[in-house]
RNA sequence: GCGCCCGUAGCUCAGCGGAUCAGAGUAUUGGCCUCCGAAGCCAAGGGUCGUGGGUUCGAAUCCCGCCGGGCGCGCCA
């Protein structure tokens, strides 16, 4: 088939809106999905839209449209009548053997069925997490995963050649106040001391890098010695944890690089030839409100050194030069600032880079709630909770999906106790229970999946039965949105009401019927919902067990 | 003070450039296992969609004000 029936029927209507009137009309019809089951699969508000421009009542447009159209629907065997209803909506009431088509083909398909290429497929970059190897990773830095992990896979999804990347910050401030808390450890002192660094970071962590340093023979008086240790400790602390939430990346980006390839001197070169920047108290600025910023910026501080706001550009530059056109950040609010900062730098280069350069998606922080009070997440205070002890505590499948069940801008409460007392009720049990169910069905069956694609389908007629049709019809749009508005949570949402569907279903009607005809075609719907069950919980990351 | 984000059922959250939009889960209450897995299903109660205006045939959704919460506002990163 060339294009889906939804696609297809918007075409003729469009066909059709054009006839409506003698003069040229630009309008394109989008079929929305109808709330109720009862007003068909799909329905137009097109009618009520173009009342104002054909000054004409809705419902008579609509009349006419269906007039119009008529023939054309009937031909396509795609839509029964179109039916008019309400204020002026068309209500399509698609064929059942087009719906029926739908098990068939996810069946043929596979793993791909909700994979697509879209034109202008190209190189993406998605970077997230990005933690700073200066403490374990906590439960803001688990969000960031899932989120990161789960946008990367529905661009893969939409044909784009996905890089995941992981950008470490070890060159900054925050880094020497690492190694000084690992010095003042490893030479006995507590952060309630009076000569712990003043940004020091207190976390017991710190005390055990320190001990380990030790023991490997270092001595405290050795800054660089503890802040290289205290570094690659963090690290493979970092990538144990991603390890065991099951992100891994493709490149591992380091800060220090940027210095050491002279990549930082080349940007502020790059900036200074713009023209963009101007000396002023001793130091170096660069106009970024030309750009939208609210203030200018520092490039080189009156003491000769750079703001971090230089290697930012510098990294975001090295995007662009690596043939990243479409790259997507994917970081806390806390950090929303940066983003017209990176975009004015790049854009003041001069090298053509889009204003909009690079995409950002911004999460909001999670809050962790535990025995009924807020955890505050405090690196320096040492007090919070990581993204392994909620791994420990629920399982990895559940963090996940829980952690991209919300839109990112969402505010997010993680009660810490709940997941752990009733880690039962969470709604990834929900979704994979429904894989499970099925794949029990199937070795109770015993017989051969293979031939379910060719199974006939025309009993598939019940409500619930149409419902789970519809439903999964839907799954390859739904990728392509979820992808192209980059929000994963709305699969999170479609595999809990597919789910729902598919245990309603399995609890009203008896799957393994006597008629072998009924049974083999219910068979095939089954083993079609088990199909899009995994390849959505796939996209987040989440496993699909046969049995629980 | 300025900027960005968020206020939807007791709780956690979907729905967000309109219409067929008052929703899900959870919690509470009452039903359903001699029958493919009860981590399930069915049903009930529960909300002036923070608030006041505006635009429109129509606003939870768009615009403005206000209230409340979060996050930013450094020659820190």
């Amino acid at each position: 088939m060339a294009s889906d029936p939804k696609s297809e029927i918007e075409r003729i209507l469009t066909e059709g809106v054009k006839k409506l009137s003698s003069e040229p009309i630009e309008f394109h019809v989008e079929l929305e999905k109808p709330r109720r089951a009862e007003h068909g699969d799909y329905s137009s508000s097109a009618a009520l839209q173009l009342a104002k421009i054909l000054a004409m009542p809705p419902r008579k447009i609509a009349e006419n449209l269906q007039k119009l159209t008529a023939e054309s629907i009937a031909n396509s065997g795609l839509s029964e009548p179109l039916e008019l209803a309400g204020a002026g909506f068309l209500n399509i009431r698609l064929k059942k053997s087009i719906k029926q088509k739908t098990v068939a083909r996810i069946l043929e398909q596979g793993g791909k069925y909700g994979h697509a290429t879209v034109p202008g497929a190209e190189k993406v970059m998605v970077e997230f997490v990005s933690a700073n190897p200066t403490g374990p990773l906590h439960v803001g830095h688990g969000r960031q995963a899932a989120l990161g992990d789960a946008l990367a896979a529905l661009l893969e999804a939409q044909g784009h050649a996905v890089t995941r990347e992981f950008y470490y910050n070890d060159a900054g401030a925050q880094i020497q106040n690492l190694a000084l808390s690992v010095q003042a450890r490893a030479s006995g002192m507590t952060p309630e001391d009076s000569g712990w660094p003043a940004d020091g970071y207190r976390g017991e962590y710190i005390e055990e890098i320190a001990r380990s340093f030790a023991a490997a023979g270092g001595k405290a008086g050795d800054l660089e010695a503890a802040r290289q240790f205290a570094v690659a400790a963090l690290r493979k602390e970092q990538d144990a944890d991603l390890q065991a939430f099951g992100v891994a990346f493709d490149v591992y980006y380091l800060e220090s690089s940027l210095y050491t390839d002279g990549r930082v001197e080349s940007a502020v070169k790059a900036l200074v030839a713009s023209g963009k920047t101007y000396e002023r108290d001793g130091a170096l600025w660069l106009r970024t409100t030309e750009y939208g910023d609210d203030k200018d910026r520092v490039v080189r501080k009156s003491d000769g050194s750079y703001t971090y706001f230089v290697p930012d550009v510098a990294y975001h530059l090295t995007k662009w030069e690596r043939g990243f056109r479409k790259v997507v950040n994917v970081q806390g609010t806390d950090h929303h600032s940066t983003v017209t900062r990176v975009r004015a730098g790049l854009q003041a280069l001069g090298l053509g880079i889009p204003p909009g350069y690079p995409d950002y998606v911004l999460h909001n922080l999670v809050k962790v709630v535990r025995g009924g009070e807020e955890v505050k997440i405090s690196k320096r205070a040492g007090s919070y909770v990581t993204l392994r002890d909620l791994i420990d505590w629920v399982g990895r499948d559940a963090v996940r999906f829980f952690l991209v069940s919300r839109r990112a801008d969402a505010d997010f409460v993680f009660d810490v106790d709940l997941a752990r007392s009733q880690s039962d009720e969470n709604p990834v049990y929900y979704v994979q229970y429904a894989h499970a169910r099925v794949c029990s069905v199937f070795s109770q069956w015993g017989g051969d999946t293979g031939g379910l694609a060719a199974a006939p389908l025309d009993s598939l007629a019940g409500p619930r039965e149409s419902a789970l049709l519809q439903r999964l019809a839907e799954f390859p749009e739904l990728v392509a949105t979820a992808a192209h508005e980059l929000a994963p949570h709305s699969i999170a949402f479609y595999l809990r009401e597919l789910a729902g569907e598919f245990h309603s279903y399995y609890n009203a009607e008896r799957i393994l019927v006597d008629d072998e005809a009924a049974r083999r075609a219910r068979l095939a719907l089954c083993a079609a919902v088990r199909q899009v069950l995994a390849n959505g919980l796939a996209l987040l990351g989440v496993s699909a067990p046969e049995r629980m």
